[in-house]
DNA sequence: ACCACAATTGATCGAATGGTCAAGTCTGTG
DNA sequence: CACAGACTTGACCATTCGATCAATTGTGGT
Protein backbone atom coordinates (compact mmCIF):
# COMPACT_ATOMS: atom_id res chain seq x y z
CA UNK A 1 0.00 0.00 0.00
CA UNK A 2 1.19 3.73 -0.95
CA UNK A 3 1.33 5.84 1.35
CA UNK A 4 -0.73 8.76 1.39
CA UNK A 5 1.44 11.54 -0.56
CA UNK A 6 1.13 13.55 1.94
CA UNK A 7 1.36 16.95 -0.20
CA UNK A 8 3.50 19.04 2.03
CA UNK A 9 4.63 22.51 0.27
CA UNK A 10 7.98 22.27 -0.48
CA UNK A 11 10.53 22.88 -4.04
CA UNK A 12 8.43 24.50 -6.89
CA UNK A 13 10.92 22.59 -9.41
CA UNK A 14 8.26 19.74 -9.40
CA UNK A 15 5.45 20.51 -11.34
CA UNK A 16 5.11 18.81 -14.46
CA UNK A 17 4.72 15.83 -12.18
CA UNK A 18 2.46 12.78 -12.59
CA UNK A 19 -0.47 14.26 -14.05
CA UNK A 20 -0.20 16.29 -17.39
CA UNK A 21 0.65 20.13 -16.34
CA UNK A 22 -2.61 21.96 -15.28
CA UNK A 23 -0.11 24.94 -17.66
CA UNK A 24 0.79 23.35 -20.85
CA UNK A 25 3.62 25.89 -20.87
CA UNK A 26 5.05 22.92 -18.23
CA UNK A 27 6.24 26.16 -16.06
CA UNK A 28 5.41 27.10 -12.72
CA UNK A 29 2.04 29.70 -12.82
CA UNK A 30 4.13 31.74 -9.72
CA UNK A 31 7.21 30.57 -8.83
CA UNK A 32 8.34 32.72 -5.50
CA UNK A 33 11.60 32.76 -7.30
CA UNK A 34 12.77 31.83 -10.57
CA UNK A 35 15.28 29.20 -11.39
CA UNK A 36 18.46 29.90 -11.64
CA UNK A 37 20.59 29.36 -15.01
CA UNK A 38 22.69 26.32 -13.32
CA UNK A 39 19.22 24.62 -12.16
CA UNK A 40 17.87 25.18 -15.95
CA UNK A 41 20.78 23.65 -17.67
CA UNK A 42 20.66 21.02 -14.81
CA UNK A 43 17.23 20.18 -15.59
CA UNK A 44 17.84 19.87 -19.42
CA UNK A 45 21.10 17.83 -18.89
CA UNK A 46 18.48 15.23 -16.27
CA UNK A 47 16.13 14.92 -19.09
CA UNK A 48 18.87 14.02 -21.77
CA UNK A 49 20.17 11.62 -19.75
CA UNK A 50 17.07 10.07 -18.66
CA UNK A 51 15.61 10.00 -22.57
CA UNK A 52 18.98 8.08 -23.19
CA UNK A 53 18.61 5.86 -20.62
CA UNK A 54 15.13 4.89 -20.46
CA UNK A 55 15.42 4.22 -24.60
CA UNK A 56 18.10 1.99 -23.62
CA UNK A 57 16.66 -0.19 -20.52
CA UNK A 58 13.32 1.00 -20.37
CA UNK A 59 11.59 2.44 -16.99
CA UNK A 60 11.83 -0.21 -14.74
CA UNK A 61 15.53 -1.39 -16.02
CA UNK A 62 17.16 2.05 -15.24
CA UNK A 63 17.99 3.25 -11.74
CA UNK A 64 17.41 6.82 -10.93
CA UNK A 65 21.10 6.72 -9.94
CA UNK A 66 22.59 6.15 -13.36
CA UNK A 67 20.56 8.45 -14.58
CA UNK A 68 21.79 11.63 -12.36
CA UNK A 69 25.78 10.07 -12.74
CA UNK A 70 24.97 10.74 -16.18
CA UNK A 71 24.08 14.07 -15.90
CA UNK A 72 26.69 14.62 -13.55
CA UNK A 73 24.44 14.93 -10.60
CA UNK A 74 23.92 12.82 -7.44
CA UNK A 75 20.89 10.88 -7.19
CA UNK A 76 19.62 13.32 -4.01
CA UNK A 77 19.70 16.21 -6.58
CA UNK A 78 17.97 14.85 -9.39
CA UNK A 79 15.39 13.86 -7.38
CA UNK A 80 15.34 17.77 -6.34
CA UNK A 81 14.67 18.24 -9.80
CA UNK A 82 12.19 15.48 -10.23
CA UNK A 83 9.69 14.27 -7.47
CA UNK A 84 9.97 10.88 -8.47
CA UNK A 85 11.34 8.71 -11.46
CA UNK A 86 8.08 8.11 -12.46
CA UNK A 87 7.19 11.70 -12.64
CA UNK A 88 10.66 12.22 -14.80
CA UNK A 89 9.97 9.67 -17.18
CA UNK A 90 6.83 11.37 -17.88
CA UNK A 91 8.72 14.37 -17.90
CA UNK A 92 10.63 12.68 -20.73
CA UNK A 93 7.69 11.38 -22.51
CA UNK A 94 5.89 14.84 -23.05
CA UNK A 95 9.12 16.85 -24.04
CA UNK A 96 9.74 14.34 -26.82
CA UNK A 97 6.18 13.82 -28.18
CA UNK A 98 5.68 17.03 -30.33
CA UNK A 99 8.92 16.84 -31.82
CA UNK A 100 8.39 13.19 -32.30
CA UNK A 101 4.48 14.24 -33.87
CA UNK A 102 5.92 17.44 -35.67
CA UNK A 103 6.32 15.68 -39.41
CA UNK A 104 2.77 14.04 -39.68
CA UNK A 105 1.63 17.61 -39.04
CA UNK A 106 3.46 19.24 -42.23
CA UNK A 107 1.30 16.55 -44.41
CA UNK A 108 -0.74 19.54 -45.61
CA UNK A 109 -4.01 19.75 -48.08
CA UNK A 110 -2.28 22.32 -50.35
CA UNK A 111 0.88 20.76 -51.18
CA UNK A 112 1.10 17.74 -53.82
CA UNK A 113 0.75 14.33 -52.51
CA UNK A 114 3.70 13.01 -53.99
CA UNK A 115 5.72 15.98 -52.27
CA UNK A 116 3.83 15.59 -49.26
CA UNK A 117 4.50 11.99 -48.46
CA UNK A 118 7.85 12.26 -49.80
CA UNK A 119 8.65 14.42 -47.58
CA UNK A 120 7.23 13.01 -44.60
CA UNK A 121 8.85 9.42 -45.34
CA UNK A 122 12.22 11.31 -45.01
CA UNK A 123 11.56 13.73 -41.98
CA UNK A 124 10.55 10.41 -40.33
CA UNK A 125 14.36 8.87 -41.45
CA UNK A 126 15.76 11.64 -40.71
CA UNK A 127 14.18 11.58 -37.12
CA UNK A 128 14.78 7.87 -37.14
CA UNK A 129 18.76 9.04 -37.78
CA UNK A 130 19.12 12.09 -35.71
CA UNK A 131 16.78 10.53 -32.14
CA UNK A 132 16.39 6.91 -32.37
CA UNK A 133 16.54 7.12 -28.69
CA UNK A 134 13.43 9.16 -28.91
CA UNK A 135 12.05 6.56 -31.27
CA UNK A 136 12.52 3.30 -28.74
CA UNK A 137 11.42 4.92 -26.06
CA UNK A 138 7.92 5.49 -27.73
CA UNK A 139 8.22 1.84 -29.23
CA UNK A 140 8.99 0.38 -25.37
CA UNK A 141 5.96 2.83 -23.95
CA UNK A 142 3.35 1.68 -26.69
CA UNK A 143 4.46 -1.87 -26.72
CA UNK A 144 3.96 -2.45 -23.17
CA UNK A 145 0.35 -1.10 -23.42
CA UNK A 146 1.50 3.03 -23.82
CA UNK A 147 0.37 2.58 -20.07
CA UNK A 148 1.48 6.53 -19.17
CA UNK A 149 0.65 7.60 -22.46
CA UNK A 150 -2.62 6.21 -23.62
CA UNK A 151 -4.52 9.29 -22.58
CA UNK A 152 -2.54 11.64 -24.79
CA UNK A 153 -2.81 8.84 -27.51
CA UNK A 154 -6.40 8.14 -27.39
CA UNK A 155 -7.02 11.92 -28.05
CA UNK A 156 -3.85 14.33 -30.02
CA UNK A 157 -2.85 11.38 -31.57
CA UNK A 158 -6.02 10.27 -32.49
CA UNK A 159 -7.52 13.80 -33.78
CA UNK A 160 -3.84 14.28 -35.75
CA UNK A 161 -3.80 10.94 -37.44
CA UNK A 162 -7.74 11.27 -38.52
CA UNK A 163 -7.68 14.50 -40.03
CA UNK A 164 -4.46 12.74 -41.87
CA UNK A 165 -6.06 10.39 -42.81
CA UNK A 166 -9.25 12.21 -43.81
CA UNK A 167 -7.15 14.50 -46.59
CA UNK A 168 -5.41 10.84 -47.74
CA UNK A 169 -9.10 9.89 -48.49
CA UNK A 170 -9.58 13.40 -49.86
CA UNK A 171 -6.51 12.88 -52.34
CA UNK A 172 -7.72 9.21 -52.99
CA UNK A 173 -11.39 10.23 -54.61
CA UNK A 174 -9.77 13.26 -56.42
CA UNK A 175 -7.70 10.45 -57.95
CA UNK A 176 -4.71 12.11 -56.50
CA UNK A 177 -4.01 9.19 -55.02
CA UNK A 178 -4.45 5.07 -55.55
CA UNK A 179 -7.12 3.67 -53.47
CA UNK A 180 -5.06 2.39 -50.19
CA UNK A 181 -6.38 2.05 -46.78
CA UNK A 182 -5.13 5.46 -45.82
CA UNK A 183 -4.21 3.79 -41.82
CA UNK A 184 -2.21 1.07 -43.75
CA UNK A 185 -0.40 3.56 -45.35
CA UNK A 186 0.80 5.56 -42.62
CA UNK A 187 1.15 2.58 -40.59
CA UNK A 188 3.45 1.26 -43.39
CA UNK A 189 5.78 4.45 -43.10
CA UNK A 190 6.11 4.54 -39.19
CA UNK A 191 7.12 0.72 -39.28
CA UNK A 192 9.39 0.58 -42.11
CA UNK A 193 10.85 4.35 -41.18
CA UNK A 194 11.11 3.20 -37.18
CA UNK A 195 12.63 0.25 -37.51
CA UNK A 196 15.80 1.36 -38.79
CA UNK A 197 15.94 2.88 -35.12
CA UNK A 198 14.62 0.64 -32.73
CA UNK A 199 15.92 -2.47 -34.43
CA UNK A 200 19.26 -0.63 -35.55
CA UNK A 201 21.40 -3.29 -33.59
CA UNK A 202 20.14 -5.81 -35.67
CA UNK A 203 20.14 -3.58 -38.98
CA UNK A 204 24.20 -3.04 -38.04
CA UNK A 205 24.63 -6.69 -37.34
CA UNK A 206 23.03 -7.76 -40.47
CA UNK A 207 24.12 -5.38 -42.95
CA UNK A 208 27.07 -3.53 -41.47
CA UNK A 209 25.76 -0.01 -41.69
CA UNK A 210 23.70 2.80 -40.17
CA UNK A 211 21.39 5.06 -41.21
CA UNK A 212 24.84 7.59 -39.43
CA UNK A 213 26.16 6.21 -42.50
CA UNK A 214 25.24 8.93 -45.59
CA UNK A 215 25.06 6.80 -48.16
CA UNK A 216 23.29 3.67 -46.33
CA UNK A 217 20.67 6.75 -45.74
CA UNK A 218 20.13 7.41 -48.93
CA UNK A 219 19.92 4.47 -50.16
CA UNK A 220 17.21 2.92 -47.22
CA UNK A 221 15.18 6.07 -48.48
CA UNK A 222 15.26 5.44 -51.78
CA UNK A 223 13.82 1.77 -50.99
CA UNK A 224 11.31 3.14 -48.61
CA UNK A 225 9.94 5.52 -51.52
CA UNK A 226 9.76 3.14 -54.36
CA UNK A 227 8.05 0.59 -51.99
CA UNK A 228 5.42 3.48 -50.68
CA UNK A 229 5.12 6.04 -53.03
CA UNK A 230 5.35 3.29 -55.81
CA UNK A 231 1.99 1.53 -54.66
CA UNK A 232 -0.09 4.46 -53.71
CA UNK A 233 0.46 7.46 -56.74
CA UNK A 234 -1.35 6.74 -59.50
CA UNK B 1 29.86 -7.94 -5.26
CA UNK B 2 28.35 -11.37 -6.16
CA UNK B 3 29.25 -14.55 -3.73
CA UNK B 4 31.03 -17.02 -5.79
CA UNK B 5 28.43 -19.66 -7.33
CA UNK B 6 29.34 -22.32 -5.11
CA UNK B 7 28.33 -24.50 -7.78
CA UNK B 8 26.51 -27.22 -5.55
CA UNK B 9 25.20 -30.32 -7.22
CA UNK B 10 21.30 -29.49 -6.73
CA UNK B 11 18.28 -30.89 -8.99
CA UNK B 12 18.90 -31.74 -12.57
CA UNK B 13 15.86 -29.65 -13.48
CA UNK B 14 17.83 -26.55 -14.73
CA UNK B 15 19.58 -27.24 -17.73
CA UNK B 16 19.38 -24.16 -20.13
CA UNK B 17 20.73 -21.62 -17.54
CA UNK B 18 22.85 -19.19 -18.04
CA UNK B 19 24.73 -20.10 -21.32
CA UNK B 20 23.31 -22.17 -23.91
CA UNK B 21 22.80 -25.50 -23.49
CA UNK B 22 25.42 -27.65 -24.39
CA UNK B 23 22.96 -30.73 -25.68
CA UNK B 24 21.20 -28.15 -28.01
CA UNK B 25 18.21 -30.58 -27.37
CA UNK B 26 17.84 -28.60 -24.22
CA UNK B 27 17.32 -32.10 -22.00
CA UNK B 28 20.13 -32.93 -18.84
CA UNK B 29 22.40 -35.74 -20.29
CA UNK B 30 21.63 -38.07 -17.86
CA UNK B 31 18.87 -37.04 -14.74
CA UNK B 32 19.29 -39.58 -12.70
CA UNK B 33 15.32 -39.95 -13.18
CA UNK B 34 13.39 -38.43 -15.61
CA UNK B 35 10.93 -35.59 -15.06
CA UNK B 36 7.61 -36.45 -14.08
CA UNK B 37 4.68 -35.80 -16.39
CA UNK B 38 3.55 -33.14 -13.85
CA UNK B 39 6.90 -31.82 -14.02
CA UNK B 40 7.23 -31.03 -17.43
CA UNK B 41 3.99 -29.55 -17.43
CA UNK B 42 4.71 -27.07 -14.92
CA UNK B 43 7.78 -26.34 -17.10
CA UNK B 44 5.47 -25.42 -20.03
CA UNK B 45 3.08 -23.63 -17.98
CA UNK B 46 5.60 -21.91 -16.25
CA UNK B 47 7.55 -20.57 -20.07
CA UNK B 48 3.97 -19.53 -21.04
CA UNK B 49 3.57 -17.74 -18.02
CA UNK B 50 6.91 -16.17 -18.67
CA UNK B 51 6.79 -15.16 -22.42
CA UNK B 52 3.47 -13.44 -21.51
CA UNK B 53 5.25 -11.78 -18.40
CA UNK B 54 8.21 -10.71 -20.28
CA UNK B 55 6.07 -9.73 -23.52
CA UNK B 56 4.31 -7.15 -21.55
CA UNK B 57 6.90 -5.77 -19.09
CA UNK B 58 10.06 -7.03 -20.53
CA UNK B 59 12.86 -8.78 -18.60
CA UNK B 60 13.49 -5.84 -15.11
CA UNK B 61 9.87 -5.16 -14.87
CA UNK B 62 8.37 -8.62 -14.43
CA UNK B 63 8.07 -10.07 -10.92
CA UNK B 64 9.25 -13.50 -11.09
CA UNK B 65 6.18 -13.72 -8.30
CA UNK B 66 3.67 -12.84 -11.16
CA UNK B 67 5.09 -15.52 -13.49
CA UNK B 68 4.53 -18.10 -10.56
CA UNK B 69 1.20 -16.90 -9.94
CA UNK B 70 -0.05 -17.13 -13.45
CA UNK B 71 1.69 -20.18 -13.92
CA UNK B 72 -0.50 -21.66 -10.88
CA UNK B 73 2.96 -22.48 -8.47
CA UNK B 74 4.63 -20.58 -6.03
CA UNK B 75 7.62 -18.75 -6.79
CA UNK B 76 9.63 -21.38 -4.63
CA UNK B 77 8.73 -23.53 -6.77
CA UNK B 78 9.38 -22.11 -9.89
CA UNK B 79 12.45 -21.82 -8.82
CA UNK B 80 12.67 -24.89 -8.58
CA UNK B 81 12.57 -25.69 -12.44
CA UNK B 82 14.45 -22.16 -13.46
CA UNK B 83 17.68 -21.36 -11.18
CA UNK B 84 17.22 -17.98 -11.82
CA UNK B 85 15.05 -15.02 -13.71
CA UNK B 86 17.82 -14.86 -16.24
CA UNK B 87 17.60 -18.67 -16.97
CA UNK B 88 13.84 -18.38 -17.46
CA UNK B 89 14.22 -15.40 -19.46
CA UNK B 90 16.90 -16.99 -21.59
CA UNK B 91 14.83 -20.47 -21.86
CA UNK B 92 11.44 -18.35 -23.30
CA UNK B 93 13.88 -16.38 -25.49
CA UNK B 94 15.43 -19.78 -26.87
CA UNK B 95 12.14 -21.71 -27.44
CA UNK B 96 10.53 -18.93 -29.03
CA UNK B 97 13.39 -17.96 -31.28
CA UNK B 98 13.25 -21.30 -33.74
CA UNK B 99 9.52 -20.70 -34.56
CA UNK B 100 10.19 -17.21 -34.97
CA UNK B 101 13.05 -17.76 -37.71
CA UNK B 102 10.58 -20.50 -39.20
CA UNK B 103 9.40 -18.89 -41.96
CA UNK B 104 12.17 -17.34 -43.29
CA UNK B 105 13.37 -20.76 -43.90
CA UNK B 106 10.38 -21.88 -46.23
CA UNK B 107 11.49 -18.68 -48.60
CA UNK B 108 12.91 -21.12 -51.14
CA UNK B 109 14.79 -21.24 -54.44
CA UNK B 110 12.50 -24.10 -55.84
CA UNK B 111 10.00 -21.48 -55.54
CA UNK B 112 8.61 -18.85 -57.65
CA UNK B 113 9.72 -15.27 -56.21
CA UNK B 114 5.98 -14.00 -56.11
CA UNK B 115 4.89 -16.88 -54.17
CA UNK B 116 7.51 -17.40 -51.90
CA UNK B 117 7.59 -13.90 -51.10
CA UNK B 118 3.57 -13.66 -51.33
CA UNK B 119 3.48 -16.93 -48.72
CA UNK B 120 6.85 -14.72 -45.94
CA UNK B 121 4.23 -11.86 -45.98
CA UNK B 122 1.27 -13.60 -45.26
CA UNK B 123 2.98 -16.22 -42.99
CA UNK B 124 5.04 -13.19 -40.67
CA UNK B 125 1.52 -11.63 -40.62
CA UNK B 126 -0.33 -14.91 -39.38
CA UNK B 127 2.65 -15.36 -36.29
CA UNK B 128 2.13 -11.44 -35.70
CA UNK B 129 -1.55 -12.08 -35.65
CA UNK B 130 -1.12 -15.42 -33.83
CA UNK B 131 2.13 -15.33 -31.20
CA UNK B 132 1.94 -11.58 -30.39
CA UNK B 133 3.59 -11.72 -27.70
CA UNK B 134 6.53 -13.73 -29.54
CA UNK B 135 7.14 -10.91 -31.22
CA UNK B 136 6.89 -8.23 -28.81
CA UNK B 137 9.59 -10.28 -26.36
CA UNK B 138 12.33 -9.99 -29.28
CA UNK B 139 11.38 -6.53 -30.38
CA UNK B 140 12.27 -6.00 -26.08
CA UNK B 141 14.92 -7.90 -25.93
CA UNK B 142 16.65 -6.50 -29.91
CA UNK B 143 15.31 -2.58 -29.15
CA UNK B 144 17.66 -3.13 -25.93
CA UNK B 145 20.73 -4.07 -27.58
CA UNK B 146 19.84 -8.10 -27.54
CA UNK B 147 22.27 -8.18 -24.81
CA UNK B 148 20.89 -12.11 -24.35
CA UNK B 149 20.80 -12.67 -27.88
CA UNK B 150 23.24 -11.14 -30.00
CA UNK B 151 25.45 -14.14 -30.16
CA UNK B 152 22.92 -16.04 -31.43
CA UNK B 153 21.64 -13.24 -33.48
CA UNK B 154 25.16 -13.02 -34.88
CA UNK B 155 25.35 -16.38 -35.74
CA UNK B 156 22.57 -18.07 -36.56
CA UNK B 157 20.17 -15.03 -37.72
CA UNK B 158 23.09 -13.76 -39.90
CA UNK B 159 23.98 -16.82 -41.42
CA UNK B 160 20.38 -17.48 -42.39
CA UNK B 161 19.55 -14.25 -43.61
CA UNK B 162 22.79 -13.60 -45.89
CA UNK B 163 21.76 -16.98 -47.86
CA UNK B 164 18.50 -15.79 -48.19
CA UNK B 165 19.92 -12.27 -49.28
CA UNK B 166 21.72 -14.21 -51.82
CA UNK B 167 19.17 -16.19 -53.25
CA UNK B 168 16.96 -12.86 -54.02
CA UNK B 169 20.05 -11.75 -55.40
CA UNK B 170 20.06 -14.67 -57.84
CA UNK B 171 16.63 -14.00 -58.55
CA UNK B 172 17.17 -10.32 -59.73
CA UNK B 173 20.13 -11.24 -62.13
CA UNK B 174 17.54 -13.69 -63.36
CA UNK B 175 14.92 -10.93 -63.98
CA UNK B 176 12.38 -12.60 -61.75
CA UNK B 177 12.80 -9.83 -59.02
CA UNK B 178 13.26 -6.08 -59.62
CA UNK B 179 16.57 -4.37 -58.62
CA UNK B 180 15.89 -4.09 -55.00
CA UNK B 181 18.75 -3.79 -52.22
CA UNK B 182 17.63 -7.51 -50.23
CA UNK B 183 17.98 -6.79 -47.30
CA UNK B 184 15.66 -3.44 -46.71
CA UNK B 185 13.19 -5.70 -48.12
CA UNK B 186 13.61 -8.37 -45.65
CA UNK B 187 13.35 -5.22 -43.41
CA UNK B 188 10.15 -4.00 -44.93
CA UNK B 189 8.31 -7.01 -44.57
CA UNK B 190 9.75 -7.49 -40.84
CA UNK B 191 8.89 -3.87 -39.81
CA UNK B 192 5.14 -3.73 -41.36
CA UNK B 193 4.53 -7.29 -40.03
CA UNK B 194 5.55 -6.99 -36.92
CA UNK B 195 3.65 -3.30 -36.49
CA UNK B 196 1.09 -5.36 -36.03
CA UNK B 197 2.07 -7.31 -33.10
CA UNK B 198 3.88 -4.89 -31.19
CA UNK B 199 1.69 -1.66 -31.64
CA UNK B 200 -1.40 -3.35 -31.59
CA UNK B 201 -2.38 -1.14 -28.90
CA UNK B 202 -1.79 1.96 -30.84
CA UNK B 203 -3.19 0.39 -34.28
CA UNK B 204 -6.33 -0.59 -32.16
CA UNK B 205 -6.69 2.86 -30.93
CA UNK B 206 -6.51 4.39 -34.14
CA UNK B 207 -8.22 1.73 -36.18
CA UNK B 208 -10.33 -0.09 -33.82
CA UNK B 209 -9.54 -3.31 -35.24
CA UNK B 210 -6.84 -5.76 -34.52
CA UNK B 211 -6.07 -8.91 -36.41
CA UNK B 212 -7.70 -10.74 -34.79
CA UNK B 213 -10.75 -10.08 -37.08
CA UNK B 214 -10.38 -11.76 -40.26
CA UNK B 215 -11.78 -8.95 -42.21
CA UNK B 216 -8.59 -6.63 -40.83
CA UNK B 217 -6.22 -9.60 -41.06
CA UNK B 218 -7.45 -9.66 -45.16
CA UNK B 219 -7.18 -6.04 -45.35
CA UNK B 220 -3.97 -5.34 -44.22
CA UNK B 221 -2.37 -8.46 -45.52
CA UNK B 222 -3.62 -6.86 -49.01
CA UNK B 223 -2.12 -3.55 -48.58
CA UNK B 224 1.43 -4.94 -46.91
CA UNK B 225 1.18 -7.58 -50.36
CA UNK B 226 0.44 -4.69 -52.95
CA UNK B 227 3.34 -2.41 -51.58
CA UNK B 228 5.73 -4.60 -50.91
CA UNK B 229 5.43 -6.87 -54.04
CA UNK B 230 4.39 -4.27 -56.14
CA UNK B 231 7.58 -2.58 -55.70
CA UNK B 232 9.91 -5.75 -56.78
CA UNK B 233 8.20 -7.82 -58.76
CA UNK B 234 8.81 -7.19 -62.46
C1' DA C 1 26.28 43.01 3.29
C1' DC C 2 22.20 40.58 4.14
C1' DC C 3 18.68 37.43 3.44
C1' DA C 4 15.51 34.44 1.39
C1' DC C 5 15.50 30.85 -1.25
C1' DA C 6 17.81 27.84 -4.76
C1' DA C 7 20.96 24.08 -4.95
C1' DT C 8 23.50 20.23 -3.05
C1' DT C 9 24.83 16.64 0.01
C1' DG C 10 25.21 12.41 3.02
C1' DA C 11 22.86 9.63 5.99
C1' DT C 12 19.13 6.76 6.27
C1' DC C 13 14.65 4.49 5.82
C1' DG C 14 11.55 1.01 4.06
C1' DA C 15 9.47 -1.70 0.68
C1' DA C 16 10.15 -4.77 -3.03
C1' DT C 17 12.28 -8.63 -4.68
C1' DG C 18 15.66 -12.20 -6.25
C1' DG C 19 17.30 -16.02 -4.32
C1' DT C 20 18.46 -19.66 -0.42
C1' DC C 21 17.56 -23.18 3.07
C1' DA C 22 15.73 -26.84 5.59
C1' DA C 23 12.11 -29.46 5.98
C1' DG C 24 8.78 -31.61 4.38
C1' DT C 25 5.14 -34.49 0.87
C1' DC C 26 4.24 -37.17 -3.11
C1' DT C 27 5.22 -40.93 -6.46
C1' DG C 28 7.26 -44.17 -9.61
C1' DT C 29 10.04 -48.23 -9.41
C1' DG C 30 12.35 -52.28 -7.62
C1' DC D 1 6.00 -51.94 0.88
C1' DA D 2 10.07 -49.22 1.00
C1' DC D 3 12.92 -45.86 -0.66
C1' DA D 4 15.21 -42.67 -3.68
C1' DG D 5 14.51 -38.91 -5.66
C1' DA D 6 11.12 -35.66 -7.85
C1' DC D 7 8.29 -32.11 -6.24
C1' DT D 8 6.47 -28.49 -2.92
C1' DT D 9 6.41 -25.28 0.78
C1' DG D 10 7.08 -21.40 4.14
C1' DA D 11 10.43 -19.01 6.56
C1' DC D 12 14.16 -16.28 5.81
C1' DC D 13 18.23 -13.69 4.03
C1' DA D 14 20.62 -9.96 1.44
C1' DT D 15 20.49 -6.51 -1.56
C1' DT D 16 18.89 -3.15 -4.42
C1' DC D 17 16.64 1.01 -5.08
C1' DG D 18 13.30 4.67 -4.79
C1' DA D 19 12.45 8.14 -1.74
C1' DT D 20 12.84 11.19 2.57
C1' DC D 21 15.11 14.23 5.85
C1' DA D 22 18.02 17.37 8.10
C1' DA D 23 21.58 20.11 7.37
C1' DT D 24 24.85 22.92 4.62
C1' DT D 25 26.46 25.71 0.87
C1' DG D 26 25.81 28.85 -3.04
C1' DT D 27 23.68 32.98 -5.04
C1' DG D 28 20.67 36.61 -6.99
C1' DG D 29 18.40 40.70 -5.72
C1' DT D 30 17.74 44.63 -2.69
Amino acid sequence: MLSQPVNRPLPMRHFADELPAAQPDGEPSAPVRAMTAAGEANRERILDAALACFARTGLSGTRIEAIAHDAGLSKTNLLYYFRSKNALYLAVLTRTLDMWLEPLRAIDADRDPREALGHYITAKLEAARDHPEASRLFALEVMQGAPMLSAVLATDLKELVDRKVALLQRWQSEGRLKPHEPHHLLFQIWATTQHYADFATQVEQLTGASLADPAFFEQTRKAILASILGSVLP
